[in-house]
DNA sequence: TTGTGTGAATCTCTTCACAGCT
DNA sequence: AGCTGTGAAGAGATTCACACAA
Protein backbone atom coordinates (compact mmCIF):
# COMPACT_ATOMS: atom_id res chain seq x y z
CA UNK A 1 0.00 0.00 0.00
CA UNK A 2 2.69 2.35 1.08
CA UNK A 3 6.20 2.56 -1.12
CA UNK A 4 8.47 0.42 1.86
CA UNK A 5 9.57 -2.66 0.80
CA UNK A 6 10.18 -4.24 4.29
CA UNK A 7 7.53 -6.52 5.26
CA UNK A 8 7.10 -6.19 9.14
CA UNK A 9 7.19 -9.64 10.09
CA UNK A 10 4.87 -11.23 12.11
CA UNK A 11 6.61 -11.72 15.23
CA UNK A 12 7.58 -7.75 15.95
CA UNK A 13 3.28 -6.68 14.91
CA UNK A 14 3.21 -9.81 17.55
CA UNK A 15 5.21 -7.05 19.99
CA UNK A 16 3.72 -4.06 18.54
CA UNK A 17 0.58 -4.25 21.86
CA UNK A 18 3.33 -4.96 24.04
CA UNK A 19 5.34 -1.94 23.59
CA UNK A 20 2.50 0.61 23.41
CA UNK A 21 1.27 -0.39 27.06
CA UNK A 22 5.33 -0.30 28.16
CA UNK A 23 5.11 3.20 26.74
CA UNK A 24 1.86 4.43 28.05
CA UNK A 25 3.25 3.13 32.04
CA UNK A 26 7.16 4.34 31.55
CA UNK A 27 6.51 7.32 33.17
CA UNK A 28 6.81 11.08 32.48
CA UNK A 29 10.53 11.30 30.72
CA UNK A 30 9.97 12.31 27.01
CA UNK A 31 12.28 9.92 25.66
CA UNK A 32 13.15 6.45 26.15
CA UNK A 33 16.20 4.24 25.57
CA UNK A 34 15.76 0.66 23.65
CA UNK A 35 17.69 -0.50 26.87
CA UNK A 36 14.47 0.86 29.44
CA UNK A 37 11.99 -0.14 26.88
CA UNK A 38 13.43 -4.01 26.81
CA UNK A 39 13.25 -3.77 30.28
CA UNK A 40 9.82 -3.06 30.33
CA UNK A 41 8.60 -5.51 28.03
CA UNK A 42 10.84 -8.37 28.63
CA UNK A 43 12.26 -8.20 24.82
CA UNK A 44 16.13 -7.55 23.83
CA UNK A 45 17.39 -4.05 23.48
CA UNK A 46 18.54 -5.46 19.94
CA UNK A 47 15.39 -5.87 19.16
CA UNK A 48 13.54 -3.50 19.97
CA UNK A 49 15.63 -1.26 18.24
CA UNK A 50 15.36 -4.07 15.08
CA UNK A 51 11.44 -3.85 16.12
CA UNK A 52 10.94 0.10 15.99
CA UNK A 53 13.29 0.44 12.65
CA UNK A 54 10.67 -1.33 10.75
CA UNK A 55 8.62 1.53 10.59
CA UNK A 56 10.67 4.60 11.11
CA UNK A 57 13.82 5.92 12.59
CA UNK A 58 13.12 8.09 15.19
CA UNK A 59 15.26 7.34 17.72
CA UNK A 60 17.85 9.94 18.75
CA UNK A 61 21.63 8.63 19.37
CA UNK A 62 22.14 9.61 22.65
CA UNK A 63 18.92 10.10 24.25
CA UNK A 64 16.31 7.28 22.71
CA UNK A 65 13.14 7.48 21.09
CA UNK A 66 10.46 10.31 21.76
CA UNK A 67 7.50 8.35 23.49
CA UNK A 68 5.10 9.86 22.09
CA UNK A 69 5.90 9.77 18.68
CA UNK A 70 6.65 6.27 19.00
CA UNK A 71 3.10 5.58 21.01
CA UNK A 72 1.24 7.78 18.27
CA UNK A 73 3.14 5.90 15.44
CA UNK A 74 2.23 1.93 16.85
CA UNK A 75 -1.03 2.98 17.91
CA UNK A 76 -1.48 4.38 13.97
CA UNK A 77 -0.09 0.63 12.97
CA UNK A 78 -2.13 -1.16 15.23
CA UNK A 79 -5.40 0.62 13.88
CA UNK A 80 -6.15 1.46 17.89
CA UNK A 81 -6.01 5.21 16.73
CA UNK A 82 -9.77 4.76 15.85
CA UNK A 83 -13.08 3.41 17.23
CA UNK A 84 -13.94 -0.08 16.08
CA UNK A 85 -17.65 -0.77 15.99
CA UNK A 86 -17.82 -4.38 17.51
CA UNK A 87 -20.49 -7.24 17.31
CA UNK A 88 -20.47 -9.47 20.11
CA UNK A 89 -22.02 -13.21 19.81
CA UNK A 90 -23.43 -15.41 22.10
CA UNK A 91 -24.43 -14.44 25.35
CA UNK A 92 -23.65 -17.65 27.26
CA UNK A 93 -20.93 -17.16 30.79
CA UNK A 94 -17.94 -16.39 28.36
CA UNK A 95 -19.84 -13.47 26.23
CA UNK A 96 -21.80 -12.31 29.20
CA UNK A 97 -17.96 -11.42 30.97
CA UNK A 98 -16.60 -9.95 27.37
CA UNK A 99 -19.76 -7.75 27.20
CA UNK A 100 -18.67 -6.45 30.99
CA UNK A 101 -14.98 -6.45 30.23
CA UNK A 102 -14.30 -2.98 30.34
CA UNK A 103 -11.14 -2.85 28.99
CA UNK A 104 -12.16 -3.58 25.56
CA UNK A 105 -13.87 -0.03 25.26
CA UNK A 106 -10.75 1.10 26.55
CA UNK A 107 -9.09 0.68 23.73
CA UNK A 108 -11.34 1.84 21.25
CA UNK A 109 -13.38 -1.73 20.54
CA UNK A 110 -16.96 -0.70 21.22
CA UNK A 111 -19.73 -3.31 21.53
CA UNK A 112 -22.50 -1.67 19.44
CA UNK A 113 -24.40 -5.02 19.36
CA UNK A 114 -25.21 -8.48 20.76
CA UNK A 115 -26.72 -11.30 19.32
CA UNK A 116 -27.75 -15.00 20.35
CA UNK A 117 -30.14 -18.01 19.33
CA UNK A 118 -31.88 -18.46 22.64
CA UNK A 119 -35.55 -17.21 23.12
CA UNK A 120 -34.94 -16.85 26.36
CA UNK A 121 -32.45 -14.64 26.05
CA UNK A 122 -33.21 -12.41 22.92
CA UNK A 123 -34.79 -8.90 23.58
CA UNK A 124 -33.47 -9.16 27.47
CA UNK A 125 -30.91 -5.68 27.85
CA UNK A 126 -27.58 -6.40 29.29
CA UNK A 127 -25.19 -3.58 30.37
CA UNK A 128 -27.48 -1.47 28.13
CA UNK A 129 -27.96 -3.53 24.85
CA UNK A 130 -30.77 -5.38 24.22
CA UNK A 131 -29.36 -8.54 23.13
CA UNK A 132 -30.54 -9.05 19.17
CA UNK A 133 -32.09 -12.99 17.16
CA UNK A 134 -28.98 -13.64 15.54
CA UNK A 135 -31.05 -13.52 12.35
CA UNK A 136 -30.88 -9.89 12.58
CA UNK A 137 -27.02 -9.89 12.02
CA UNK A 138 -26.84 -8.97 8.56
CA UNK A 139 -29.29 -5.93 8.82
CA UNK A 140 -27.94 -4.68 11.96
CA UNK A 141 -24.06 -5.06 10.77
CA UNK A 142 -25.39 -3.23 7.84
CA UNK A 143 -27.35 -0.27 9.63
CA UNK A 144 -24.78 0.22 13.08
CA UNK A 145 -21.52 -0.28 10.51
CA UNK A 146 -19.83 -2.74 12.08
CA UNK A 147 -16.27 -4.31 11.00
CA UNK A 148 -15.12 -6.52 13.95
CA UNK A 149 -16.83 -9.70 15.61
CA UNK A 150 -16.56 -11.78 18.94
CA UNK A 151 -17.61 -14.71 18.84
CA UNK A 152 -18.53 -16.53 22.03
CA UNK A 153 -20.59 -19.64 21.27
CA UNK A 154 -20.02 -23.28 21.68
CA UNK A 155 -17.35 -25.57 19.63
CA UNK A 156 -20.54 -26.90 17.48
CA UNK A 157 -21.91 -23.84 16.27
CA UNK A 158 -19.32 -21.93 15.71
CA UNK A 159 -18.47 -22.61 11.65
CA UNK A 160 -22.27 -21.77 10.90
CA UNK A 161 -22.43 -18.07 12.92
CA UNK A 162 -18.53 -17.21 11.28
CA UNK A 163 -20.19 -18.27 7.61
CA UNK A 164 -22.90 -15.90 8.78
CA UNK A 165 -20.62 -13.16 9.89
CA UNK A 166 -18.70 -13.39 7.15
CA UNK A 167 -21.76 -13.24 4.86
CA UNK A 168 -22.22 -10.36 6.73
CA UNK A 169 -19.14 -8.28 5.44
CA UNK A 170 -17.60 -7.94 8.25
CA UNK A 171 -13.71 -9.02 7.95
CA UNK A 172 -12.37 -9.27 11.59
CA UNK A 173 -12.77 -11.93 14.09
CA UNK A 174 -12.03 -12.63 17.34
CA UNK A 175 -13.30 -16.20 18.28
CA UNK A 176 -13.00 -18.03 21.24
CA UNK A 177 -14.96 -21.26 20.22
CA UNK A 178 -12.36 -23.88 20.55
CA UNK A 179 -12.70 -25.63 17.13
CA UNK A 180 -11.43 -25.08 14.10
CA UNK A 181 -13.24 -22.51 11.78
CA UNK A 182 -12.53 -21.65 8.02
CA UNK A 183 -12.48 -18.27 6.58
CA UNK A 184 -11.93 -16.23 3.26
CA UNK A 185 -8.59 -15.55 2.29
CA UNK A 186 -10.01 -11.93 2.84
CA UNK A 187 -11.18 -12.38 6.41
CA UNK A 188 -8.79 -12.06 9.28
CA UNK A 189 -9.36 -14.76 12.32
CA UNK A 190 -7.73 -14.47 15.51
CA UNK A 191 -8.54 -17.52 17.88
CA UNK A 192 -8.13 -17.86 21.43
CA UNK A 193 -8.50 -20.93 22.87
CA UNK A 194 -8.34 -21.17 26.54
CA UNK A 195 -8.02 -25.44 26.74
CA UNK A 196 -5.50 -24.89 24.28
CA UNK A 197 -3.45 -22.54 26.27
CA UNK A 198 -3.23 -24.43 29.42
CA UNK A 199 -2.30 -27.64 27.62
CA UNK A 200 0.56 -25.50 26.69
CA UNK A 201 1.26 -24.82 30.28
CA UNK A 202 0.93 -28.19 31.70
CA UNK A 203 3.21 -29.69 28.22
CA UNK A 204 5.78 -27.18 29.70
CA UNK A 205 5.55 -27.91 33.28
CA UNK A 206 5.38 -31.70 33.01
CA UNK A 207 8.52 -31.71 30.88
CA UNK A 208 10.10 -28.99 33.06
CA UNK A 209 12.00 -27.62 29.79
CA UNK A 210 13.51 -25.41 31.53
CA UNK A 211 15.30 -23.22 28.66
CA UNK A 212 11.90 -22.67 27.38
CA UNK A 213 9.93 -21.11 30.38
CA UNK A 214 11.14 -17.68 29.71
CA UNK A 215 10.02 -17.63 26.42
CA UNK A 216 6.19 -18.53 27.50
CA UNK A 217 5.82 -15.28 29.02
CA UNK A 218 6.18 -13.60 25.80
CA UNK A 219 4.38 -15.58 23.37
CA UNK B 1 15.76 -35.27 31.68
CA UNK B 2 15.70 -38.28 28.96
CA UNK B 3 18.51 -38.83 26.70
CA UNK B 4 17.42 -37.57 24.03
CA UNK B 5 19.38 -34.54 22.95
CA UNK B 6 17.31 -32.82 20.58
CA UNK B 7 14.99 -30.38 21.75
CA UNK B 8 11.19 -30.24 20.04
CA UNK B 9 10.92 -26.55 18.68
CA UNK B 10 8.59 -24.32 20.87
CA UNK B 11 6.27 -24.12 18.07
CA UNK B 12 5.81 -27.58 17.78
CA UNK B 13 4.51 -27.78 20.83
CA UNK B 14 1.45 -25.04 20.33
CA UNK B 15 0.54 -27.84 17.37
CA UNK B 16 0.34 -30.46 19.49
CA UNK B 17 -3.14 -29.29 20.95
CA UNK B 18 -4.60 -28.67 17.62
CA UNK B 19 -3.05 -32.41 16.02
CA UNK B 20 -4.29 -33.93 19.39
CA UNK B 21 -8.21 -32.32 18.75
CA UNK B 22 -7.70 -33.39 14.95
CA UNK B 23 -7.32 -36.93 16.12
CA UNK B 24 -10.53 -36.84 17.90
CA UNK B 25 -12.43 -35.88 15.24
CA UNK B 26 -10.44 -38.33 12.50
CA UNK B 27 -13.20 -40.77 12.53
CA UNK B 28 -13.00 -44.53 12.71
CA UNK B 29 -10.20 -45.35 10.69
CA UNK B 30 -7.07 -46.68 12.82
CA UNK B 31 -4.61 -45.01 10.61
CA UNK B 32 -4.20 -41.48 9.02
CA UNK B 33 -1.80 -39.97 7.00
CA UNK B 34 0.24 -36.58 7.28
CA UNK B 35 -1.52 -35.52 4.22
CA UNK B 36 -5.03 -35.93 5.87
CA UNK B 37 -3.93 -34.68 9.65
CA UNK B 38 -2.24 -31.70 7.69
CA UNK B 39 -5.96 -31.13 5.75
CA UNK B 40 -7.37 -31.85 8.90
CA UNK B 41 -5.66 -28.96 11.00
CA UNK B 42 -4.31 -26.46 8.37
CA UNK B 43 -0.10 -27.37 8.53
CA UNK B 44 1.60 -28.31 5.68
CA UNK B 45 1.78 -31.92 5.38
CA UNK B 46 5.62 -31.73 5.58
CA UNK B 47 5.31 -30.71 8.96
CA UNK B 48 3.28 -32.66 10.33
CA UNK B 49 5.83 -35.27 9.35
CA UNK B 50 8.18 -33.41 11.33
CA UNK B 51 6.70 -32.17 14.61
CA UNK B 52 5.28 -36.21 14.65
CA UNK B 53 9.14 -37.66 14.33
CA UNK B 54 10.81 -35.45 17.06
CA UNK B 55 8.69 -37.98 18.88
CA UNK B 56 8.75 -40.98 17.86
CA UNK B 57 9.46 -42.77 14.56
CA UNK B 58 5.35 -44.47 14.72
CA UNK B 59 4.26 -43.71 11.30
CA UNK B 60 3.90 -46.88 8.58
CA UNK B 61 5.00 -45.95 5.51
CA UNK B 62 2.29 -46.92 2.93
CA UNK B 63 -0.32 -46.69 5.91
CA UNK B 64 -0.38 -43.22 7.73
CA UNK B 65 0.09 -43.40 12.00
CA UNK B 66 -1.59 -45.11 14.32
CA UNK B 67 -4.14 -42.94 15.43
CA UNK B 68 -4.57 -43.97 19.28
CA UNK B 69 -1.00 -44.42 19.72
CA UNK B 70 -0.18 -40.95 18.65
CA UNK B 71 -3.13 -39.41 20.28
CA UNK B 72 -1.48 -41.09 23.44
CA UNK B 73 1.99 -40.46 23.28
CA UNK B 74 0.50 -36.46 22.73
CA UNK B 75 -1.50 -36.51 25.05
CA UNK B 76 1.57 -37.89 27.39
CA UNK B 77 3.74 -35.03 26.26
CA UNK B 78 1.24 -32.39 26.71
CA UNK B 79 0.85 -33.51 30.86
CA UNK B 80 -3.72 -34.47 29.40
CA UNK B 81 -3.16 -37.56 30.57
CA UNK B 82 -3.81 -36.81 34.16
CA UNK B 83 -5.71 -34.42 35.90
CA UNK B 84 -4.06 -31.55 37.45
CA UNK B 85 -5.98 -29.33 40.49
CA UNK B 86 -6.84 -26.34 39.96
CA UNK B 87 -7.10 -22.83 41.62
CA UNK B 88 -9.26 -20.00 40.37
CA UNK B 89 -8.37 -16.92 41.58
CA UNK B 90 -10.81 -13.99 41.09
CA UNK B 91 -14.53 -14.17 40.53
CA UNK B 92 -15.21 -10.83 38.61
CA UNK B 93 -17.16 -11.12 35.29
CA UNK B 94 -14.24 -13.21 33.58
CA UNK B 95 -13.66 -15.34 36.96
CA UNK B 96 -17.24 -16.40 36.78
CA UNK B 97 -17.09 -17.55 33.29
CA UNK B 98 -14.18 -19.19 33.72
CA UNK B 99 -15.73 -21.05 36.73
CA UNK B 100 -18.45 -22.55 34.62
CA UNK B 101 -16.48 -22.61 31.40
CA UNK B 102 -17.14 -26.57 30.95
CA UNK B 103 -14.04 -27.25 28.46
CA UNK B 104 -11.42 -27.13 30.97
CA UNK B 105 -12.62 -30.77 33.18
CA UNK B 106 -12.97 -32.05 29.79
CA UNK B 107 -9.11 -31.74 29.15
CA UNK B 108 -8.37 -33.27 33.21
CA UNK B 109 -8.40 -29.79 34.54
CA UNK B 110 -11.00 -29.33 37.79
CA UNK B 111 -10.93 -26.37 39.47
CA UNK B 112 -11.30 -27.16 42.78
CA UNK B 113 -10.77 -24.28 44.84
CA UNK B 114 -11.96 -20.78 44.27
CA UNK B 115 -10.70 -17.26 45.58
CA UNK B 116 -11.38 -13.70 45.85
CA UNK B 117 -10.44 -11.09 48.09
CA UNK B 118 -13.95 -8.98 48.05
CA UNK B 119 -15.65 -9.76 51.35
CA UNK B 120 -19.04 -9.45 49.57
CA UNK B 121 -18.63 -12.63 47.95
CA UNK B 122 -16.42 -14.95 49.77
CA UNK B 123 -18.32 -17.35 51.73
CA UNK B 124 -21.16 -17.98 48.75
CA UNK B 125 -21.29 -20.52 46.90
CA UNK B 126 -20.59 -21.35 42.94
CA UNK B 127 -21.16 -24.06 40.69
CA UNK B 128 -21.11 -25.85 44.03
CA UNK B 129 -17.75 -24.60 44.93
CA UNK B 130 -17.71 -22.00 47.94
CA UNK B 131 -15.30 -18.95 47.46
CA UNK B 132 -12.81 -18.35 49.75
CA UNK B 133 -10.93 -15.47 51.05
CA UNK B 134 -7.33 -14.85 49.28
CA UNK B 135 -5.69 -15.46 52.88
CA UNK B 136 -6.37 -18.77 52.94
CA UNK B 137 -4.44 -19.61 49.53
CA UNK B 138 -1.47 -21.08 50.94
CA UNK B 139 -3.37 -23.28 53.17
CA UNK B 140 -5.78 -24.68 50.94
CA UNK B 141 -3.30 -25.26 47.98
CA UNK B 142 -1.60 -27.46 50.36
CA UNK B 143 -3.93 -28.89 51.77
CA UNK B 144 -6.19 -30.14 48.26
CA UNK B 145 -2.50 -30.39 46.71
CA UNK B 146 -3.29 -27.67 44.04
CA UNK B 147 -0.30 -27.44 40.98
CA UNK B 148 -2.14 -24.37 38.64
CA UNK B 149 -4.20 -21.40 39.42
CA UNK B 150 -5.55 -19.31 36.83
CA UNK B 151 -5.66 -15.41 37.33
CA UNK B 152 -8.77 -13.73 36.93
CA UNK B 153 -8.25 -10.53 38.90
CA UNK B 154 -8.31 -6.86 37.61
CA UNK B 155 -4.59 -5.29 36.33
CA UNK B 156 -2.95 -3.46 38.97
CA UNK B 157 -3.66 -6.49 41.57
CA UNK B 158 -2.27 -9.24 39.71
CA UNK B 159 1.35 -9.04 40.54
CA UNK B 160 0.27 -8.69 44.12
CA UNK B 161 -1.84 -12.05 43.44
CA UNK B 162 0.75 -13.64 41.62
CA UNK B 163 3.62 -12.87 44.01
CA UNK B 164 1.16 -14.59 46.68
CA UNK B 165 0.59 -18.02 44.10
CA UNK B 166 4.17 -18.59 43.45
CA UNK B 167 4.92 -18.16 47.08
CA UNK B 168 2.44 -21.00 47.56
CA UNK B 169 4.41 -23.24 45.52
CA UNK B 170 2.27 -23.35 42.62
CA UNK B 171 4.25 -23.99 39.75
CA UNK B 172 2.06 -23.29 36.95
CA UNK B 173 -0.18 -20.01 35.77
CA UNK B 174 -2.53 -18.52 33.44
CA UNK B 175 -2.75 -15.44 33.59
CA UNK B 176 -6.06 -13.59 32.30
CA UNK B 177 -4.80 -9.84 33.83
CA UNK B 178 -3.90 -7.62 30.86
CA UNK B 179 -0.11 -6.82 32.22
CA UNK B 180 3.32 -7.59 32.47
CA UNK B 181 3.77 -10.07 35.64
CA UNK B 182 7.15 -10.88 36.53
CA UNK B 183 7.69 -14.97 37.99
CA UNK B 184 10.78 -16.71 39.19
CA UNK B 185 12.22 -19.06 36.66
CA UNK B 186 11.12 -22.16 38.08
CA UNK B 187 7.43 -21.24 37.60
CA UNK B 188 5.65 -20.87 33.77
CA UNK B 189 3.46 -18.21 33.03
CA UNK B 190 0.80 -18.13 29.93
CA UNK B 191 -0.68 -15.07 29.26
CA UNK B 192 -4.07 -14.56 27.52
CA UNK B 193 -4.95 -11.24 26.88
CA UNK B 194 -8.11 -10.09 25.04
CA UNK B 195 -7.23 -6.70 24.38
CA UNK B 196 -3.60 -7.66 22.88
CA UNK B 197 -5.34 -10.13 20.47
CA UNK B 198 -7.90 -7.36 19.49
CA UNK B 199 -4.99 -4.93 18.66
CA UNK B 200 -3.27 -7.79 16.18
CA UNK B 201 -6.69 -8.30 14.68
CA UNK B 202 -7.51 -5.10 14.10
CA UNK B 203 -3.52 -4.08 12.71
CA UNK B 204 -3.88 -6.73 10.41
CA UNK B 205 -7.40 -5.62 9.01
CA UNK B 206 -6.28 -2.10 9.28
CA UNK B 207 -3.12 -2.71 7.10
CA UNK B 208 -4.25 -5.91 4.77
CA UNK B 209 -0.62 -7.20 4.99
CA UNK B 210 -2.94 -9.98 2.97
CA UNK B 211 0.23 -12.43 2.92
CA UNK B 212 -0.54 -12.71 6.50
CA UNK B 213 -3.36 -13.95 7.15
CA UNK B 214 -3.35 -17.10 6.76
CA UNK B 215 -1.19 -17.33 9.10
CA UNK B 216 -2.99 -15.46 11.78
CA UNK B 217 -5.12 -18.58 12.03
CA UNK B 218 -2.82 -20.42 13.42
CA UNK B 219 -0.85 -18.35 15.94
C1' DT C 1 29.76 9.30 26.35
C1' DT C 2 25.45 7.44 25.36
C1' DG C 3 22.57 5.10 22.40
C1' DT C 4 20.68 4.49 17.49
C1' DG C 5 20.49 1.92 13.08
C1' DT C 6 21.99 -1.85 10.51
C1' DG C 7 25.11 -5.29 7.86
C1' DA C 8 26.58 -9.73 8.89
C1' DA C 9 26.46 -13.81 11.61
C1' DT C 10 23.72 -16.92 14.00
C1' DC C 11 20.00 -19.41 15.32
C1' DT C 12 15.42 -21.41 14.51
C1' DC C 13 11.74 -23.09 11.88
C1' DT C 14 9.68 -24.76 7.49
C1' DT C 15 9.72 -26.70 3.07
C1' DC C 16 11.78 -29.47 -0.53
C1' DA C 17 12.86 -33.67 -2.33
C1' DC C 18 13.84 -38.25 -2.21
C1' DA C 19 15.76 -42.80 -0.38
C1' DG C 20 13.71 -46.50 1.51
C1' DC C 21 10.02 -49.17 3.86
C1' DT C 22 5.29 -51.67 3.48
C1' DA D 1 1.83 -47.46 -5.49
C1' DG D 2 1.60 -44.86 -1.21
C1' DC D 3 3.62 -42.73 2.57
C1' DT D 4 7.18 -42.03 6.19
C1' DG D 5 11.48 -40.00 7.97
C1' DT D 6 15.06 -36.94 7.21
C1' DG D 7 19.23 -34.65 5.07
C1' DA D 8 19.80 -30.38 2.79
C1' DA D 9 18.13 -26.06 1.20
C1' DG D 10 15.51 -22.11 2.08
C1' DA D 11 13.09 -18.62 4.72
C1' DG D 12 12.61 -16.05 8.75
C1' DA D 13 13.76 -14.07 13.19
C1' DT D 14 17.19 -12.63 16.62
C1' DT D 15 21.56 -11.28 18.26
C1' DC D 16 26.16 -9.44 17.58
C1' DA D 17 29.00 -5.78 16.99
C1' DC D 18 30.22 -1.50 15.47
C1' DA D 19 30.12 2.88 12.52
C1' DC D 20 28.28 6.94 13.41
C1' DA D 21 25.08 10.72 15.23
C1' DA D 22 23.87 13.88 19.17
Amino acid sequence: MEGKKANIPVTTVYRLSYYCRALLESGTSSFISSRDLAKLTGFSDALVRRDLSYFGRFGIPGRGYPVSEVREKISKLLGIDREWKVALIGQGNLGRAVLRYKGFEKQGFQIVAVFDSDPGKIGKSRSGIEIQDINQLEKEVKKAQIEMAIIAVPADGAQGVIGRVVGSGIKAILNFAPTKVEVPNSVTLVNIDFTVELERLSCVVTRLGLAFCFFWCVL
